[in-house]
DNA sequence: TTCTTTTTTAGAATTATTATAAACTAGGAG
DNA sequence: CTCCTAGTTTATAATAATTCTAAAAAAGAA
């Protein structure tokens, strides 16, 4: 999907900055974890182009998130990462060099969950696993 | 563990402050989710005794923290909770009230991780549930 | 009791995030 | 094409959680 649909589909216009935001994001080969702070920075660096608000970023990065292209992780409490990889999958965090590390579904067996709350049913399983030099 | 000793154990001394978070946090039946500011709330909301700071309660739970009498959970990025359950166990997180509940480990069948990282060696394992209303 | 060290505290500093309002654009109507 | 309007961007202010600081208070050893 393109840049363009991607910010349509999220109710935003495709404007020069969040075309920005979306080749910082999408346009890359291995999945994306990043905290809003090194978006911007990452946005920022390349110090040629005209500097992009934080809010722009949230704004954005938040319209992302409601529309589904970007999930937000729950990894460390500190501090908020988003993952660009939205298929159901689940995170090794190395505790050695704080580097997240993508698990997906098959490679994890089946988790059955023996207890069940009445009244409510299951809507997501994430695991954390984490990982340290041996 | 009498709190006195959990003090000391934490490096701290037991001061008429740090008895009182004590109190709160561990002379209860059920396990206590909190974050920082439930916990300032409730120490503070017993009129008849003096108010503790939030410095302090902050140093006190980070304390507990590091000696391993407070886990930190990783719920949900946008607030930070702990958990006076320090046993390894896993969660369920219900998104229609926002409560966070217990799910021990027992109940789940043994997870099997296919996937190595060479040179590293698994720390923990954690499981959240997301469930909602039927 | 006295003295030294640790602790508590209010308030300042820091950091992440959200809100605001004025200046600026996208893109449709004409 | 040009104009107009609603949607955007931005700097800055506001809010909130957490950490820092330094002075006053309390703990505990001598």
């Amino acid at each position: 999907m393109n840049f363009v649909d991607k910010l349509r589909a999220s109710g935003l216009r495709p404007t020069n900055q969040r075309l920005r935001i979306c080749k910082t994001l999408f346009d890359r080969d291995e999945t994306f974890h990043f905290s809003v702070k090194d978006l911007v920075e990452t946005l920022n660096h390349k110090s040629e182009e005209k500097k992009i608000s934080v809010a722009t970023v949230y704004n954005t990065v938040h319209a992302f998130k409601k529309s589904g292209y970007l999930k937000q992780l729950n990894i460390d409490s500190n501090h908020n990462y988003f993952d660009t990889n939205i298929s159901h999958h689940h995170h090794f965090f190395d505790e050695s060099t704080k580097e997240l590390i993508d698990l997906s579904n098959d490679q994890v067996e089946k988790i059955e969950i023996k207890k069940t709350l009445p009244g409510k049913t299951i809507s997501s399983v994430e695991i954390l696993v984490k990982v340290e030099n041996k």
